[in-house]
DNA sequence: TTGACATTGAGACTTGGTGTCAATACTATG
DNA sequence: CATAGTATTGACACCAAGTCTCAATGTCAA
């Protein structure tokens, strides 16, 4: 369990989000079982979470501690997480509404970063701005 | 274009929210590339939706058309679709603060529904109520 | 009839993830 | 120190979901 640390701290030098082959390409002599059962070990921990990008793919990223969610860029692929999120309310009147009781919500929110739209203007073409929950 | 149809009337049975195994299951004879590609053409026509179901399996579901969220019942799997959702004003007022420019959201809400939970009190014990966003 | 084009199914491939298992590393404890 | 017992590892096979390719078939219009 300590010899985990050098692979735990390879894990943690990953810039915002990332996948499991990202962590396979810059760590060399890691085995993919070996990744794979840290990442989860390391979502058991909160210690990252999982963003689900729009277009479906899940990558991880280094978790803010406790309930949040994504802000994701489109463009550049940037991730924010706000946590001032105020969906309870919002999820306790769907509960009631709806007779359920509520263990916990997903939330993730698609759009552009400011640097992305100034830099916008001269740019070819946004590749895909079709967003999941459609 | 037209002999899809009946590749299609075969999808619109399934019942509230189904794989595309499920689909391969219950229309023998046609080709798993055939399925995947109607689907994502339904998914295109806004006739189907996905739903990320709690544990992050990915689920098809005849959708109600238009923009809107799935609460998931954890024990029996039941989906519902709900609409009038508010989450727009909290959508905007992040946008403000991040300087994002806002092109959708996704959000899924999970717990268990009236039926699972008058049921509860003889069941042996829920299995996962480990939420996918913590 | 025939040629152009669309749609199909088989199957190889990719990606993300799990399970198995023998080999190695670590940790007592005598 | 020797060594038995347990934890951790990496290689590899496997699985599920989805994509790509391609030859075969179907459809349609001239």
């Amino acid at each position: 369990m300590e010899q985990m640390s050098a692979k735990i701290q390879a894990v943690l030098k990953q810039p915002s989000h990332f996948t499991v082959e990202d962590v396979l390409q810059s760590t060399r002599r890691v085995g993919r079982a070996t990744v794979f059962r840290t990442m989860r070990l390391l979502l058991d921990l909160n210690i990252v979470c999982r963003v689900l990008l729009d277009g479906g793919n899940l990558h991880y990223r280094i978790s803010s501690r406790g309930h949040h969610h994504h802000l994701v860029c489109n463009d550049c692929g940037r991730v924010e997480d706000f946590t001032g999120c105020d969906v309870e309310p919002l999820v306790q009147a769907l509960a009631a509404a709806m007779k359920y009781e509520i263990d916990g919500h997903w939330l993730e929110v698609y759009g552009r970063c400011e640097a992305c739209r100034l830099l916008r203007s001269g740019r070819p073409e946004s590749q895909t701005t079709q967003v999941l929950s459609q």
